[in-house]
DNA sequence: CTGGGTGCAAACTCTTTGCATTCGG
DNA sequence: CCGAATGCAAAGAGTTTGCACCCAG
């Protein structure tokens, strides 16, 4: 059964889209709710879920803590600033191979594979050197 | 300080050695607490982590839940099965030039990267099938 | 001796769930 | 109408932390 078209589900999306970087489920339902406080932290992770999986939406998730939510969902990787927590996009061409690499050498039958980089950002490097 | 060699930090690492496949932290404290009642839930968690901050482990952060740990310390990679959650090495070359194309497209310090696949289990494909 | 390690329980974070109510199609 | 979506609060999983005690170096 398709998705139903609710208030909240488009709040979501857009919420989604005017944020900057890749927020995590809680940073949209606080953002959310600072205009909406009626609106409950469980639609918002439902509903996040949801976009998920009807492709609206992408879901990183992100070695050392909370699940992160992106509004472009073409295929891309993400780095992860182990300083501050921020995600950004890493824009380098995908690696289809791996994947096929991959099931050569596996008896799994992989349905997809996460590549994800750790790193310091701009301005934690900055901080670093300022010491 | 160099770490300091505990009764427990022993057992840790010897029964993360005997289990068979990527077991998570709870699963090596169960094992653990099974023939030492005392040990505590805490000490297997610092422990565990103790153990990859020195290199004597690896952390394996899988997208969908628990930290699973692993006592084969060289860089390799790993499948998740979507099924039953079940982790497994996949033997394939490391890919290095990801990390160092990710560098020149990025203006982030690269630390490291993550390359996991999600997939099914020989086990779980026969599971399907049978039905 | 002494400070890092341990055990216990309680706290904490992120996320999911049960259930009655609401509302989109 | 009717069942999917919501709101609330409470539970849940996984992990960390505070603190008193203990023991390896």
């Amino acid at each position: 059964m398709a998705s139903r078209q609710t208030i909240q589900r488009e709040l979501i999306k857009q919420e989604l889209c005017s944020m900057a970087n890749h927020p995590t489920a809680d940073e949209v339902y606080a953002s959310i709710h600072e205009k909406h406080p009626t609106i409950s932290k469980a639609t918002v992770f439902r509903t996040l879920g949801r976009l998920a999986d009807d492709g609206e939406a992408l879901r990183v998730r992100i070695n050392n803590g909370a699940d992160h939510f992106d509004h472009q969902t073409f295929a891309h990787y993400h780095v992860h600033c182990t300083e501050c927590g921020k995600v950004d996009d890493v824009p380098m061409p995908v690696a289809d191979d791996v994947e096929k690499r991959a099931s050569e050498v596996s008896d799994y039958l992989i349905t997809g594979y996460t590549l994800q980089f750790d790193g310091i950002c701009p301005a934690c490097q900055r901080a670093r050197e300022a010491q």
